[in-house]
DNA sequence: GTGAAAGCGCTAACAT
DNA sequence: ATGTTAGCGCTTTCAC
């Protein structure tokens, strides 16, 4: 009953006599042996841990989704180590570093903050990568942003609304928040009317009066928005009309009933870790993987026709 | 330049030469050469990682929970991996298993499936826990469950409610659960009142029609409740008032306004983490650390006085 | 102050 | 089918 023979047992590996390969399981019990997962990645020189990368693990889209990639990273045998960035970049690079020590087998980023450069050494070390949106230089998975955006601000078109205001957050990552900008911009040009992008921190000091619809960039953020607004006396939809991007298990309630477009996360989930998997088993020779999905408009009761 | 002065320069260690070290830290740099937190975990026999185990990633409380442990833990130089358990005692054990295997520094258990021996084979292998409800056998925090309950109950007291319900469900371990029920029971007791305990599940079928009010074991669920009392028309708090316990951020909207008990979640998650380390630096000797820190009732407009 | 040597608990290649 | 051997990349004595 040498190591290897005991090696060969615990990994299922064949060539172990059947009489010899109980005794082996025996011995294992009664001893209490549990393997040592650190001394197997050290000879592997490869780990089975994911880093997981998120921006904010209180919001509820990221912690939805954060479950989803565990679970499937669980079922093919990984675990996942998590990392909430805050949104800050040096935050961020602290604990890609620390994954990097840690010889993680891949890195999904669920938000990418910002800093393009973290991506970029990423890449060039051949760390497996997938990110959770719209990335010209890594394997990724992302809603369509565009033909979101489109659907909500058409929806607020049909209505019969002219003065739709775009609202952003630092909530939501700058290029995902460019491309939901430009569905929107090409939706109103497209119906000859002028775009106006609002940052959300300034909502309070410059709300255009004149707004009688409001898209806004995630579900967070607008959902705070109708609060912020009911606050003043504006009502929704009443007065006014808020459409938002996600989809997160709040907006489906009663009083809440956002109106907003629907991201697949269970199917984003599943791809982002599929497509790790792969790139970590084929390597660096795979061609890039880039997939992006189609969201759906889900229509409630925070829009309505505007005011006369 | 030895591997033992490297070894020496990155750990800090004193007893190196200024121009030794400078030399060291310049080929560190320019070759990229980045430590192996794997090797010197296996020879140190310790990893600096935690296991996280949740129930309910997708539940806001838990989630807002993880995010500031996982904080905590990085601050003090911990990576946390993390485990969703869905409830489920299987996957429980299974997960703890994977982070035995892992060699985790220790385990913090956010919410605990219910399955007793999970804990006694932790505790019986001298794995670092700390549980963040209340706990005999180990270290633990929880906020006092029976004074929250006692809190909100008599807060429907004074409003003059009489047919006070209590709403359990699947998503508040049985000890949580068990102790909010007895905080519910002694404070409608002592007013001569008759306690009547619901789950959330049979909501549906069997809720008693001459309820004025709800306690309801979580925010979660206390929101799900007035979701559904809403669709049969009955409207919160005009009709009856309902109160939940955690507050989550949500919690806070005006278009959701619930009455709760707050848990101070900022120094639980503080609390669970010190205590861990501590835990694992003083070892086996150290006796139980226990704490149960004060909740705080949140009243909002989900509450008010029962209909004439 | 620096280097050489041993060994953490495994796997993988090679003997037997 | 089983055992032996040689590392994986570090930290930790212990010499020098």
């Amino acid at each position: 009953m040498s190591k290897s023979t005991v090696s060969n047992v615990i990994r299922g590996a064949g060539g172990v006599a059947p009489e010899t390969r109980r005794r082996v399981l025996e011995s294992i019990a009664s001893l209490g042996y549990r393997p040592n997962a650190v001394a197997r990645h050290l000879v592997q020189r490869q780990t089975s841990t994911f880093g997981l990368l998120v921006g904010d693990l209180a919001n509820p889209f990221y912690s939805e989704l954060a479950k989803l990639v565990e679970r499937h990273a669980s079922q093919a045998g990984y675990s996942t180590m998590i990392c909430n960035t805050d949104g800050r970049p040096k935050l961020e690079s602290a604990r890609v570093e620390s994954l990097l020590e840690h010889r993680v087998a891949g890195i999904i980023m669920l938000q990418f903050s910002g800093t393009a450069s973290v991506i970029g050494e990423l890449l060039a070390q051949d760390m497996p990568l997938v990110v959770a949106s719209w990335e010209e230089r890594s394997d990724c998975v992302s809603v369509d942003d565009q033909a979101g955006a489109r659907l909500a601000v058409e929806h607020l078109l049909s209505l019969g609304h002219r003065r739709i205001v775009y609202v952003s957050s630092e909530l939501v990552e700058p290029a995902t928040d460019a491309a939901r900008f430009e569905g929107y911009r090409n939706a109103l040009l497209a119906a000859g009317l002028e775009p106006v992008y609002l940052r959300w921190e300034k909502v309070g000091s410059e709300v255009p009066d004149r707004a009688t619809a409001f898209f806004v960039s995630n579900d967070v953020v607008a959902i705070q928005l109708v609060d912020t607004l009911e606050e003043r006396g504006v009502r929704v939809p009443r007065d006014v009309s808020v459409a938002g991007f996600d989809d997160i298990a709040l907006a489906g309630l009663r009083r809440i009933s956002l109106t907003t477009v629907a991201q697949p996360r269970e199917r984003l989930a599943e791809l982002v870790v599929a497509i790790l998997i792969r790139r970590i088993e084929d390597g660096v020779g795979l061609p890039l993987q880039q997939h992006r999905l189609h969201p759906a408009l889900v229509v409630r009761s925070s829009t309505g026709p505007p005011p006369p």
